[in-house]
RNA sequence: GGGAGAGUAGCGAAGUGGCCAAACGCGGUUGACUGUAAAUCAAUUCCUGAGGGUUCGGCGGUUCAAAUCCGUCCUCUCCCA
């Protein structure tokens, strides 16, 4: 079965979308969140725990796969969906995220990139053919072009080479691109400078791809400067293609971007700061090692209908935290994952509404730090 | 009864005349984290009116200066009887 993306109803209060995405190992409602799985695993978190969290697309990463265990041994296992024992819908990054993240080890050339394993320094090298070659093996249903993730802040000239050569690595990528159940999604670039986000945005979607994101956002810039990358590119994505915001977040981040027009989101933030025990709830963060948890009996959000929440009391959460237990890690990441998912529930069914704006203002509220809120249309 | 050794901040442990309010680790208290080199990193941790004040088992001494040297007492550990 074909990939493809069906829009269902734009709120009349905004820009925000309702719709569907069709992929070989099913359907996906966006706006949606997806957890990451860099290693080929939500971290602490089994495929079980994410069904019941309503978890309807999950990531993975070509980099990291690609150095352990290597596209080999998950192609021997049916790739990523066989080897996880995870049936749902999965994308794969493609590498390009690390040439920011491990940018103290690599080396951009036209060809693609020269990495020095962070594992054992061994030298490896990226291609935008290399990239997707592992992305088929891997076998996701969503496979992203490989880019180069600029560094932010960038100078203009930097930039402008960066996007060109990102543009001629997306052509690349397309034409070794040979698997009709992938769908290969392009990646538009630009930082900052909104010439520059245009043209990568109107270039990249003249190659035509079954998707676009938005990439180089939550890389250390401003939250107004991440919404106005946001908005620079929009206008020039077609419509009936999904776009996805690379990178993001948080809650705030994601109304905003839903605001804008945004479908899919992923962010390792739900799970990393789980391990390091911050929350998120409903009426803001909190951070479960805080002394004035020690006797506390609630459940970490009272409004939440997670299996941490229905089961388990700060006081004991806060207990194994400060323990280093593992199960703690675990029902941490339950909770904030659950947290991310269910806020993208409530926005479906609010842009569905028409009170997508209702809704964001209301749980901002709530949330606290309801910061600025630009409104769009 | 005889002999040897040791007592340092919440705990462990450096320091053995001035550079010591005292390294370091743990523990405690906080903060950060956005396509995961992150179960990580950072701050803080004697009291304080921030000027200082009171500390290194207790007390007394030597010295310009003591956690460091001397005397004495207390406590603990080990060995011999």
């Amino acid at each position: 079965m074909k990939f493809y993306y069906e829009l269902k109803h734009i709120c009349k209060q905004s820009n925000a979308r309702y719709g569907v995405l069709h992929t070989p190992h099913g359907d996906v409602e966006t706006p949606i969140f997806m957890p990451v799985g860099t290693l080929a695993t939500v971290k602490t978190v089994s495929p079980e725990e994410l069904y019941a969290m309503n978890a309807q697309i999950i990531l993975s990463n070509t980099y990291h796969c690609w150095l352990r265990p290597g596209e080999k041994v998950i192609a021997n296992a049916g790739g990523l969906h066989g080897f996880m024992h995870y049936q749902r819908p999965m994308l794969t990054d493609s590498g390009g995220f690390q040439v920011f993240s491990l940018a103290k080890n690599r080396k951009i050339s036209e060809e693609g990139v020269t990495f020095k394993s962070h594992l054992d320094g061994s030298t490896l090298f990226l291609s935008p053919e290399k990239s997707i070659e592992i992305q088929n093996k891997l076998g996701a249903d969503i496979i992203m072009s490989f880019d180069e993730c600029p560094p932010y802040p960038c100078d203009y000239e930097y930039m402008k080479n960066s996007i060109e050569r990102t543009l001629r690595w997306a052509k690349r990528g397309k034409e070794a691109h040979h698997n009709d159940n992938q769908a290969l999604f392009g990646i538009i670039q630009g930082g900052e400078f909104k010439d520059l986000r245009e043209y990568s945005a109107i270039e990249t979607v003249k190659l035509d791809f079954d998707g676009y994101a938005i990439g180089g956002t939550s890389v250390g810039e401003s939250k107004p400067v991440m919404y106005k990358m946001i908005e620079d590119a929009i206008p020039y994505i077609p419509k009936n293609k999904p776009r996805y915001l690379m990178g993001v977040g948080t809650p705030e981040d994601i109304l905003e971007g839903v605001l804008r027009g945004i479908d899919m989101f992923d962010c390792v933030l739900p799970t990393r700061i789980a391990r390091h025990g911050a929350i998120m709830t409903s009426t803001g963060k909190i951070n479960i090692r805080d002394k004035k948890y020690e006797y506390d009996l609630s459940s970490l959000d009272s409004q939440c209908h997670c299996y941490t929440c229905q089961n388990y009391t700060k006081s004991y959460l806060r207990h194994l935290y400060k323990c280093d237990e593992a199960f703690g890690k675990r029902l941490l990441s339950i909770h904030n994952l659950h947290f991310l998912l269910d806020l993208t529930a409530q926005i479906r069914k609010a842009i569905q509404e028409d009170r997508f704006l209702d809704f964001k203002k209301e749980f901002l509220e709530k949330y606290g730090k309801g910061k600025p809120t630009t409104l769009v249309k």
